[in-house]
DNA sequence: CTTGCTTTGTAGTAAAATTACAAAAATTAT
DNA sequence: ATAATTTTTGTAATTTTACTACAAAGCAAG
């Protein structure tokens, strides 16, 4: 219910053009001309007066009038508000690849951006209600055991510092042999917080497995639809935007930041102030950071 | 000279507001009138006409047609469109702290726009010449050991995973023992990769300065104007954008997406294909992926 | 205090969007 | 098939909105 109401108000919000694209088979011709000139160059369609947009459909002004109407607008200046807000975000979701003739400037905001086109992804298809999960399963934890392998070992080892920092028990055993050991023994209490970038890895899934034999609770931050998925109780799925090459970018930098997400709601839910006491190094003595 | 263009056509595309509140400073108090009734809540603005908002502001029609014109618009319908595009979802305000009444929704939302925010922030800082420099550096080397300690330390881990697929020599000794070792046993061909939020830990500066006894390279990640940056050979500098709580969010994900642009630095210049050989759970074979 | 310059506002003008209504097209019933 | 009804589209008038020209007010220098 409340994930339609977030989808509705995003798509009015963010993106009339897949609304309009979407709606295209469901229109009359006259509607169906002003919405494939508009589609045809949104970012053009924002400069262009209604007189003007008219005059290149075809049609007359009122019918673009109407038309914006039933798209959930007040009328032609709030529409093309709305739709270059669309294209704002049309920007952010398009990936570029980078090529090997390209030179540091430019491999350098590509990947900035492709991170920033991510990171809007992920903000549109997060679920409130998961991480609202995942933070009263983490809490009510008495030992939490997080396992990542390769590429998600660095996020693995990020979570156990995060969630520590929040006044968790968390443990992430580096070796394969002790993640077995840890997810076969499995007590009372006990969380498995399972982190992977393919969802698909087989010692991970075998870990998964071992745990799932003890009715154990699995959270995975892994893509949608992948195995490791299917196996765990609570999934933290993120959106796989791209289809791309390594080198682009890295979905890891969204793995961490829903590592935030969590250790903010964990420390909003206990409402401690988690501190690290370090040893200032200038001053000789300890100081709160 | 290119670095002032480029931070002008950021701020002309996408951020409108931000020069908005970077320019109050210069204004009348006319033009202050205006800028801070739009900025007080810029979304409202992009919906209200010419008159209510020359009235709220108490100003005259042709003083906000003045203000828009100043602001690189044709007039005040395109000032709207502007201002809707950099209004998209709240990024411009810098930071969001989190506060102990956010509902979920709230502050997985701030986090993320933070964290945006912070990588804005980065792709405008961060020096060009300097990735140059480091990939160059890195490439040459014979074998890189990278120092991170506490919430580094995962960053560290990444880099060592980031290098090594790229194909290079990279070592990430875990135990502050061994961190000590091999700094003190420089070889010719050797780099020090010193990763650090703070810049400030007594232990990675003991690391820095026992390889600077031997004048070896030391490549740090670290806050501008800090000890562990003032030691280093070359310095990949991270703006701090937050003097705020650690809840807020978290810069590591900028330093991830500099390991990201230092991997496809080295790797556009190696022109190698990296890439890591997993034996595919389903397929029983491996693939490249 | 006056002259010249900048800034702000008033009033009129132009343009743009919306509404009311009528014509045309499409649909249904006879 | 054709008349009646409904829906769709366009024309023309109205209203709203934004812009321009010009004048008044404020400010600085001589």
């Amino acid at each position: 219910m409340s994930q339609t109401n977030k989808v509705a108000a995003w798509s009015s919000e963010l993106n009339l053009i897949c609304e309009m694209r979407s709606a295209l088979s469901h229109l009359n011709k006259t509607e169906k001309k002003i919405a494939q000139n508009i589609l045809a160059d949104p970012e053009a369609a924002t400069q262009k007066s209604i007189a003007v947009l008219a005059k290149n459909s075809g049609v007359s002004e009122p019918s673009v009038n109407r038309f914006c109407k039933r798209f959930d607008t007040t009328g032609f200046p709030d529409f093309k508000l709305k739709l270059a807000k669309a294209a704002v975000s049309g920007i952010w979701e398009t990936v570029h690849p980078i090529k090997p003739e390209d030179d540091t400037g430019k491999y350098t905001t590509k990947i900035i951006n492709n991170t920033i086109a991510n990171l809007m992804a992920f903000k549109q298809s997060v679920s409130y209600q998961q991480i609202q999960l995942a933070v009263d399963a983490l809490i009510r934890a008495k030992r939490i055991f997080i396992v990542g392998l390769g590429g998600s070992s660095a996020t693995a080892r990020d979570a156990e510092c995060k969630f520590f920092q929040s006044g968790l028990s968390a443990c992430y055993p580096v070796d394969l042999i002790m993640q077995r050991m840890v997810a076969s023994n499995y007590a009372v209490g006990d969380l498995y917080f399972l982190i992977s970038q393919t969802g698909e890895t087989k010692e991970i899934i075998e870990v998964a497995e071992l745990a799932k034999l003890n009715n154990a609770p699995i959270i995975c931050l892994a893509p949608e639809m992948s195995r490791l998925s299917r196996l765990s109780t609570l999934k933290l799925q993120i959106v796989r935007v791209n289809s791309l090459d390594r080198l682009s970018f890295s979905s890891q930098a969204t793995y961490q930041v829903m590592l935030d997400i969590l250790a903010a709601g964990i420390s909003v839910q206990k409402n401690t102030t988690a501190r690290i006491l370090n040893k200032d190094c200038s001053k000789e003595c300890y100081k709160v950071i």
